[in-house]
DNA sequence: CTGAGCACCTGAGGGC
DNA sequence: TGCCCTCAGGTGCTCA
């Protein structure tokens, strides 16, 4: 589910709520996620404050006060929220963090693709294990330019490219189709052979893109809630995504489907070449 | 280096 | 109603 506008909203949303908040106890209910929560038990939380949310990519990170923070990804299905204590746990509930004030946060992940880790923060409050991401999409560290020349290092699928983290980060399936379609630029073309043109096109539709997403509250599919339980609505702003076999909505041509990286790529076969 | 396949999990939806 | 199949927003591994 969460691309980047799915963790930019849970950022913002957790930035209203937890700061000043304090742990007072840890409940594990499941043993592993993506990775093992037992760290969690002995990372010490009980006591630390929350100080701020960040978001990098696809990741938030939750700081405390003790120069450490929890680093936060929801894989495809996961949610957090911040309710009453006496609230019954959800049936897929993997972590509560109970709060000093009758609250608890709480992260339920069906699929159990998330994670949640506790690590030191550096001075940009953000962990080591985060180096390796590309530069934010939303920032003029990612421009045509810069696009260009990943695009002639490679010799692979556009959309790979898209979705490499290390080329640019937090750009998912659902935006990656969306912004080539808007590009006019097919999923499959070689990265080696897109033009500045076209590679301007493309990291200008995904800055457009991202923030129309954000401004929605992110894409609710079928998992994806907010911090209090609301739905993204920029599902209703897809254009193709999800909708191949039925006529492309510029042209009237069938949308076909390809496979890329084990996911699968809508596109339209006559507005993108 | 590239790309295909698979693995991690559960649930939803379609066909029968 | 239920079984079986396929598919799903992410990530990371192996293997050819």
């Amino acid at each position: 589910m969460p691309e980047l506008p799915e963790a930019e909203t849970v950022a913002r949303a957790l930035n209203r709520v937890l700061p000043g908040r304090r742990i007072v106890k840890v409940t594990l209910r499941t043993s592993k996620l993506r990775t093992s929560l037992a760290p969690l038990k002995t990372a010490k939380l009980a006591g630390r404050a929350f100080t701020a949310v960040y978001r990098r990519g696809r990741y938030n990170i939750l700081a405390l006060d003790d120069r450490r923070g929890l680093l936060l990804h929801l894989g495809m299905t996961g949610a957090v929220s911040v309710t009453p204590v006496a609230e019954p746990p959800r049936k897929h509930e993997h972590v509560v963090l109970e709060l000093d004030d009758g609250f608890a946060f709480r992260f339920e992940d069906p699929r159990r693709f998330g994670l949640l880790e506790c690590h030191p923060l550096n001075e940009k409050g953000l962990p080591a294990v985060l180096d390796f991401l590309g530069p934010e999409p939303l920032t003029d560290d990612f421009n045509g330019e810069m696009f260009y020349c990943a695009a002639h290092h490679h010799h692979i699928a556009v959309k790979e490219l898209l979705m490499d983290n290390t080329v640019v980060t937090g750009v998912g399936n659902i935006y990656a189709t969306e912004s080539l379609f808007a590009a006019g630029v097919r999923p499959t073309h070689r990265t080696d052979r897109l033009s500045h043109a076209a590679c301007d096109r493309i990291v200008a539709e995904v800055k457009a893109i991202l923030a129309r997403a954000i401004a929605a509250g992110g894409t609710t599919i079928s998992d994806f809630r907010g911090v209090d339980g609301s739905e993204g609505s920029f599902n209703r702003e897809l254009v193709i995504y999800g909708k191949a076999g039925t006529p492309c909505p510029r042209c009237g041509t069938t949308l076909r489907t390809v496979t890329l990286g084990g996911r699968s790529s809508c596109y339209c076969p006559k507005c993108q070449r």
